[in-house]
DNA sequence: CTTATGTCAGGGTCACTGAAATCG
DNA sequence: CCGATTTCAGTGCCCCTGACATAA
C-alpha cells in the first residue's frame, strides 16, 4: 500500500468528466468507499486487542444502552440495521467469548434475549477509552465539520427508508 | 428491515452523549458506516445485470482511463487502493466472465498485463449509463452538498497516507 | 392458518497473512 | 542476495437466500 505523489480519486474524477456525467456523485460515492475502508480498519485495529470487531462492539455498546442489559436478537438487528443471520451470528462470537449470555424471553417463548455479562461491560468500557482516545479515526476534522458531515448522510439514509 | 420510527443513530448518540465522549465522532462514523452499506448495497444491484460488483466495476473503469486499455496488476492495485490478492482475485472474475484478458508485460517479465476486451468496454458504458442514471444512489444530495461531501472527506484519507 | 422469531446450511465478496515462484 | 510482482492456500468477516422448527 505505497502512497501515491497525487489523489487517486481526483485524477479518476479528471478522466471521469472527459467522457461521462456525475462528476460529482462519483468522486462522493468513490471517496465514501474509501474512508468507510480505511476508518473501519483502524477502528477494528483498535479492538482487536479487546477481541471485538466493529460490529461486535455495535452490539454490546447497543446492550449497555439498554435497561436491563438485555434485548430480544430481532429488536437488535433492526436497530443496528443488520440482517437477522447476522446477529446470531455476531451473538454467537460474543457468547463464545463470555461477553454476553443467551437467555429465553420470559413472555415470548419464541424470542431469545441477549443479556451482557460484567465481561462484556469491562469490555466496552475499554474498548470506548481506546476508541474515543484514537477520536475514532476522524481527528483530522474539527466537531462543526462532523456535525456538517452527519447531517448530510442524514437525507440518504432516510432515502433508504432507514427510519 | 422494518423501518424505525425513529433515527437509529440520533438514538444512540442521545445514550452515548450521557455517559462518554466524542459524541460527534461516533454519530459520523456510524453514519458513514451505514451510509456506505447502503449506497454500496444499492450500486451492487445496479450492476449484478451487467455481472459486476463495485469492486470490478472499478477496475474496468481505471482500465477505460488508460491509453492502451491495459496496466500492470500492481499498479492497479495501487491506483485502486486494494489489496495486491484483491487484485488477482477481481482480475480473475473479470477474465472469466470475458471482460478482461491477461498478457505478459512487455519490457518486465514478472509482471502481468490485464487489458480489457470489447466486450469489457461495452459492459463498462452500458453500467454506467445505470449507474449516472441512478445518480450513485446519492441523488438526494444537491451538486454542492457533495463537492463540501467530498471536500471533507478527502483530509481524512490523507492523514491515512493515500497519497 | 398465518405470521413472527431464531437457527442452520450454504454461497458470495472481499481483506489479510504467509508462502512460494519468477525475475530485475 | 535483495526486492518487486504475482499467485495460491487458508482464515476471518459479513451479507444474503432458503429452509426449518417453534411459538404467538
Amino acid at each position: 500500500m505505497t502512497k501515491l505523489p497525487f489523489d487517486p480519486i481526483d485524477e479518476a474524477a479528471r478522466q471521469w468528466a472527459l467522457r461521462w456525467d456525475g462528476v460529482e456523485q462519483m468522486h462522493a460515492v468513490t471517496s465514501l468507499m474509501r474512508v468507510q475502508q480505511l476508518v473501519l480498519g483502524r477502528l477494528d485495529e483498535l479492538l482487536k486487542p479487546h477481541g471485538l470487531t466493529f460490529a461486535r462492539y455495535e452490539a454490546l455498546v447497543l446492550l449497555t444502552f439498554s435497561r436491563a442489559g438485555a434485548l430480544p436478537l430481532g429488536k437488535m438487528g433492526r436497530r443496528l440495521q443488520v440482517h437477522p443471520t447476522s446477529v446470531t451470528s455476531i451473538i454467537d462470537r460474543l457468547e463464545s467469548a463470555g461477553l454476553v449470555v443467551r437467555r429465553r424471553h420470559p413472555d415470548d417463548k419464541r424470542a431469545v434475549l441477549a443479556e451482557i455479562t460484567d465481561a462484556g461491560r469491562s469490555a466496552v468500557e475499554a474498548a470506548t477509552a481506546d476508541l474515543v482516545g484514537a477520536e475514532f479515526g476522524l481527528g483530522v476534522l474539527p466537531d462543526d465539520e462532523l456535525r456538517t458531515l452527519s447531517g448530510m448522510l442524514k437525507p440518504v439514509r432516510k432515502a433508504a427508508g432507514d427510519f
